[in-house]
DNA sequence: AATTTAATGTACTAGATAGTTAAATACGTC
DNA sequence: GACGTATTTAACTATCTAGTACATTAAATT
C-alpha cells in the first residue's frame, strides 16, 4: 500500500511541472531541423542530434513530422516560405527602368548572400534531384512573384527604348539567380581554387556590383 | 585421410580460375564509386551498395582505400583530373580575342552539361566546406590553368582595344564559371519552379548562346 | 621447388540510427 | 471534478552500415 507513492516519486524525476506548448515545440524543432538538414544534409543530418538540441525529446518530432523526410520536407517549406518573405521586402516600382533593375540584382545578391542556410537546403535539393520539391505544392506556387517583378522591370525599360527587345523575364532571372546563388554555393570549392580575394568585405562589394553590371550590359541597348 | 580433400572442394566453388588484375580492381571500383557517391552523397552512398555493384568485394575496397573517406577522396581527385584532361581538349589562341572568348564560354557550358557527376561531387563537397578539397594539393594545382587561359584572351583583348581594361581574368573566370555551373547545378529546383522552357535541347542552346553574350557584352568595349 | 609477398574471398561484428512502445502529465469540456 | 484527448517523457528495438578477422590463392623471389 505505502509503496506506491513512493515508486511514483522515485521515477518522476524532473518531469514535475511542465506547461504544454505545442507551436513553441513544433517551431523549435523546425528551427533546428533547418540547422541540421543545411548543415549535414538529408542522410547526414542525425535524428538523435536534431532532438538533443530541441528543447523536447526525439518522440515529439516523430509526433509532431511522422519521419525523418516529413521534418525535412516541412523544413524545406518553411525554408522557401521565410525567404520569400524576405524578398517582399523589395520596394522599386518607379525608379527608372535600369536602376530598378540594378536594385533588384543587387538586393537578390545580398539577400541569398544573407541566407546561405537556405542556398544549402536548395543545394541539398537538387543531390537529391527536386523529389521532395516536386512533392510541395506550396512552394511551386511561391515563385510565380519572381518572374513578375522581372517582367514589370523589363517592360517598362523595353517601352522606354532603354532595354533591347526580344529577350524574356524567365532568362534574365534566370541569369541573376545563377550569379546571386553561385557566389554562395562554390563559394568554398572556389575560394579553395582560386583565392579568397572575392569573398572578403571588398571582393564581396566588387562583385555585387559586377553582378548588376553584368546583368545591366546584357539588357540594355547602349553601354552607360 | 581422405576427408580433407572432399572439404576443400566443397568451400572452394567459383573461387577456382581468377587472375589478378590491381589496376583493373582499382579502377574499376573507381568508376563505380564515382556513380555513387555522385548520386547519393558522401554520407548517403553505402559502401555494401558499391561493393556490390563492383566485379569485386567490399574487402577489396578497403584493401585499396583504407575506409569510405579514402575513397571519396580519390574519387575527387580522379574526377578534377579526368575534368581537367577534358579541358585540354580546347585550341582557340589565334582566333580574334571576341571570338576566343565566345569559343571559351560555350566550350566551358558544353562540358559541365557533359559531366553532371562532376558538378554533383563539387556541389556535395561544397556541402562540405570543402573540406576533402582542402586536403587534396593534387587537385589544387589543376586549376592555375584555367586563369591563364582567360587572362591570355584578355590581354590580347584588351591591346587590340576590343576589351574594356580594368577586369580580372580571376573575375571572368568566375563569370564564365558561374553560369556554366549555375546551367547545371540548380537544374532540377530551376525546372520545378519555373518550368522545364530552359532544359529542352533548343533551350538549351539558346541559353548557350546567352552565357557567351553575357560574357562578351560584360567583357567588350562596344557592343557587336 | 620452396618460400615469401601481394591480392582476393567469406563470414562476421560492434556501434550507430531511424523509428516504437508504453506510460505519465496537462488541459479543455461536460 | 471527472473524463477524454492532446502533449510529453523515458526506455527500448530492429535494422542498417562501416569496418574487420581470418582464410585462401596467385604471383614473385630465391
Amino acid at each position: 500500500m505505502t509503496n506506491d507513492d513512493s515508486n511514483v516519486m522515485e521515477t518522476s524525476g524532473n518531469r514535475a511541472g511542465w506547461k504544454q506548448d505545442p507551436e513553441g515545440v513544433r517551431s523549435n524543432i523546425l528551427a533546428i531541423a533547418l540547422e541540421e538538414f543545411s548543415r549535414n544534409g538529408l542522410s547526414g543530418a542525425r535524428m538523435d542530434e536534431i532532438a538533443a538540441r530541441t528543447r523536447t525529446s526525439k518522440r515529439m518530432i516523430y509526433y509532431y513530422f511522422q519521419d525523418k523526410e516529413g521534418l525535412y520536407r516541412r523544413v524545406l517549406e518553411e525554408a522557401y516560405r521565410k525567404v520569400r518573405r524576405g524578398e517582399e521586402a523589395l520596394e522599386l516600382d518607379h525608379s527608372a527602368p535600369q536602376d530598378a533593375l540594378r536594385q533588384l540584382v543587387e538586393f537578390t545578391f545580398d539577400h541569398h548572400s544573407r541566407n546561405p542556410d537556405f542556398i544549402r537546403l536548395v543545394m541539398i535539393e537538387n543531390i537529391h534531384h527536386g523529389e521532395y520539391l516536386r512533392q510541395s505544392e506550396v512552394i511551386r506556387n511561391l515563385n510565380a512573384a519572381a518572374i513578375a517583378r522581372v517582367q514589370i522591370i523589363y517592360d517598362k525599360g523595353v517601352s522606354d527604348g532603354v532595354f533591347r527587345p526580344g529577350l524574356t523575364s524567365l532568362r534574365i532571372h534566370w541569369l541573376i539567380s545563377a550569379l546571386s546563388f553561385f557566389n554562395v554555393s562554390n563559394q568554398k570549392s572556389f575560394s579553395l581554387l582560386f583565392g579568397e580575394d572575392l569573398f572578403s568585405e571588398s571582393g564581396q562589394t566588387t562583385l555585387r556590383t559586377q553582378a548588376s553590371e553584368t546583368v545591366l550590359r546584357y539588357v540594355c541597348k547602349d553601354l552607360s
